[in-house]
Formats: structure tokens, sequence, C-alpha cells
DNA sequence: TCTGGGGTCCTAGGACCC
DNA sequence: TCTGGGGTCCTAGGACCC
């Protein structure tokens, strides 16, 4: 059995956790560079407001329901949600942290999976601040649409198990769902689907699994055992190794300045270089992304990627590569609206053997970023940086409405008087 | 004026091997 | 000279997730 355990709007619930007098208001955070809403409270659904809106086309409506707009703090949802997955694991026997707000629980053995349920919510609440749902089924599909049955149905106070249902129930439940909100069926297949006579979970559930596999593919055929009880995804306690880490933000305002680009793309190769020592990786094969913005008639997209000697996770060397990138595809002129670095062809550092005529990071060097590391991670994220991120403001992300980082940083510890 | 960021998996087709 | 059968690797594009 498969537990899916899973933050209720969690953005908006972790910024009402030190904010008791946001408890009934509604709240809504918005993506990076104050951009689009990726969050909604319950009452800001119920006030109209969209999932994804560009927050300038509900400013107005925002305003009329005095909803409490934030800016994204993911370091305090980061934050919180490392208690959260803690306090699950206290109480499950093995856990797959899916994303930031999500986890699996692999609940095989456990006699009262829905007392668990129950358990794991309250301790949710009570340690962590934030309300949560527990799905439970035999197969992660099932576990997912029962995480969203207990969301949706207050019948179910919370916790919803499969195997507590009779099987009238199920069908009745799998009827009363469209197939698009079904987890692993998108935009595309939501509307494909429909055309087939396949409009609710039930109609798929009901399909023939070869035909689904020769119409659209294994992934469908695989949702289609998955209903049935019938798991084929697998519960991965270890997360596979990544495989890019990407760093990119779009600027407050537009840029049409060498340096001021330069010093964005230092900024995002500094932040996934720590990434990568994080994960003991080393890269092979930088690129850095540059783009005008989406909605303007001169548009420019630069992309372009270089291999390096040897593999490394040293920042001056990726950061030196980068900016190199950076000045090979600006094109003077242009307005540029975003920024971005990726790391590919990663690889285990502890794994790896070096060229004999390429050594790759000395000793040095690896001494150098371990002491950068332990300061950042004490005093901040960006507390040692390049002179280069000095020039320019304008590539800076636009954050209007950031709350405290309440849970890690001393200067904004909550107050009370 | 203002429109996010970070990932993975699958498939088809081409190039190449024996 | 031409052909059949079996295989891998790489890439681009599409689709999906949160």
């Amino acid at each position: 059995m498969f537990a899916l355990i899973d933050g209720n709007s969690f953005f908006a619930s972790c910024e009402r956790v030190f904010r008791p007098d946001l408890w009934r208001r509604p709240v809504i955070v918005l993506s990076n560079n104050d951009g689009c809403v990726i969050a909604r409270s319950a009452e800001a659904k119920e006030a109209g407001i969209p999932m994804g809106a560009p927050f300038f086309k509900v400013a107005g409506l925002a305003k009329r329901y005095g909803v409490a707009v934030f800016s994204c703090n993911y370091e305090l949802y980061a934050d919180l949600s490392a208690r959260m997955m803690a306090c699950i694991a206290s109480l499950a026997p093995a856990l797959e942290v899916y994303s930031i707000d999500e986890a699996f629980a692999d609940l095989s053995g456990i006699a009262d999976a829905s007392a668990l349920g129950m358990k794991i919510r309250r301790r949710i609440l009570q340690w962590i601040g934030v309300p949560a749902c527990v799905g439970v089924a035999p197969s992660k599909t099932l576990a997912k649409f029962c995480n969203h049955l207990a969301k949706k149905n207050p019948c179910f106070s919370g916790v919803c198990n499969w195997g507590d249902l009779s099987q009238d129930e199920r069908l009745q439940w799998m009827r009363s769902f469209r197939v698009s909100e079904l987890w692993g069926i998108g935009r595309k297949l939501g509307e494909k689907l429909p055309e087939q006579r396949i409009r609710t979970v039930f109609d798929l559930h009901e399909a023939d699994p070869a035909a689904m596999r020769r119409r659209y593919g294994v992934t469908v055929e695989r949702i289609v055992h998955e209903l049935h009880g019938i798991p084929c995804l697998e519960f991965e306690e270890i997360a596979p190794t990544q495989r890019q880490i990407l760093r990119s933000r779009s600027f407050a305002e537009e840029v049409s300045d060498i340096d001021e680009i330069k010093a964005a793309v230092t900024r995002h190769a500094h932040s996934a270089a720590a990434a990568l020592r994080q994960q003991d990786a080393l890269a092979s094969c930088v690129g850095v992304t540059i783009h005008t913005s989406r909605f303007k008639a001169e548009r420019h997209f630069g992309w372009d990627v270089s291999s390096l000697p040897a593999p490394t996770s040293d920042t001056l060397v990726l950061s030196a590569a980068a900016v190199r990138l950076a000045e090979r595809i600006f094109r003077p002129g242009m307005k540029y609206k975003k920024a971005g670095v990726v790391l590919l062809e990663l690889t285990n550092a502890n794994a790896h053997t070096g060229d004999f005529f390429n050594p790759g990071d000395s000793a040095r060097s690896r001494a150098l970023m371990r002491t950068i590391d332990s300061i950042n991670a004490r005093y901040g994220g960006e507390a040692v940086k390049s002179a280069a991120e000095l020039v320019g403001t304008k590539w800076h992300t636009r954050r209007d409405h950031l709350s405290p980082c309440y849970t890690t940083r001393w200067d904004e510890l909550r107050q009370i008087r």
C-alpha cells in the first residue's frame, strides 16, 4: 500500500504559519518576479482567482477581496517542507519525497493504514502548522486519486483509504471525476481522450490497456493498470541522481547591457554550482540561455553550450565558461528579460577517475569551494559571491511582497511582545 | 508597465555496428 | 554486387509533473 501525503495550498499555508491574522483571509503566492499566481488558499480560490493567472490581470480582484499577496519565499517553503518530511518520516516506515509539498510513504505491512494516515495528518498540523491530506491505495495513481478525493470532500476528514471503500463507491467516485484531473493526464491527453469517449476516470478504468498503449503510448497503459490497483510505478526511496541542474530567472526590467547579463549569468552559475556540490557531482558541460520577452515582437532566444576540459564543480571555472558563452550569444541592442545557466553531463564526484593530462579540480580549488559553501551555509546563500554580480540592478528579481524567513534567519525571527 | 522556474520520461528517426 | 536480421546510441520534440 502507498500513502500520498500532500500539504494543502502549501505555499499559501506556509505564509500563514506565523501569521494567525491570515488564517481566514484569502492568501495568494506569486511566482518569481511577481509574475503569476502559483498558490491560492481556499478563500482565494472562492474569490475566483485562477491558478497561473498573471498577477497584473488579477490585482484588481485581489484588492477587492482583501487578498494577502506574497512574493515567492522559497527559503521559507523549503525549510518548512524539510520539517514536514521529517515529521512524516517519524511515523511512516519508508518515504519518497516526491515534490516540495508531497511525499509517498510505503505502508506495506501496516495493519490500520487509515489510522496511521489520521495520525500523520494530525502531527503535521500540530508540529508544522500546515494542513495536509492523505490518500491510501495499492498504486501511486490511486493514492493520488484518493488524496484528491480527500481534499475535495470533507466527508473523508482529510484521509481517504481506497481499501475502506466498497466497489460501488469506488466506481461512483471514478465516474464523478474528469479524466483530465488524473495524475499523468495533462492538457493534450485531457483533450484527446474525450474525443474517444473517454471522459471520466471510470471511462479510462474500463479501457483496454493494449489499445491505450497502441494509441497513446506506454504511459497511458500504465495508468489504466494502476487504476485497477496493479502498481506499475515503483516506490523510490532513494532519489535517482539528477541529470541536469538549471538556474534561470526573469529580470525586473529589460536589460541591454552585456555587463548586467554577465552579472546575472555569474549569479546563476554560483547557485547551480553550489547545488552541484551539494549532491557530490561534477559537470562536464555548461549551457547558457538569454531571452528577450516572449510577449514582444522583436525576439531573440540565445542558447549555446560548451564542453569543459575536465569535469568540475568549481564555481569559478563554471562561471567563467558561462560568461564566455553569454558574450558569444549576446546581441547588442536587444532587450533581454531572462538569463539562465544549465549544468549538463553530470557525474558522481566520488566515482570520477581523473585524466593524467587534465586532472580537473585541484585540492586547492576543492578547499576553496568547501570554505565558500560553509560560509554561505552559515551566513546566507549569497554571503560570498563574485564581484561581477555587483554590476547593475535591473537584472534582479522583483519581489515586492516578500515575507520574512521566519525559520532560517536570526534577524527575521518572529517577535512577540 | 506587469506574463515563473525546475525537472523527467517516452518516442521516432537517423546513424552506425556486426 | 546485393541483401536480411539484429542491435545500440544519440537527438529532437512532445508530453507530463510540481
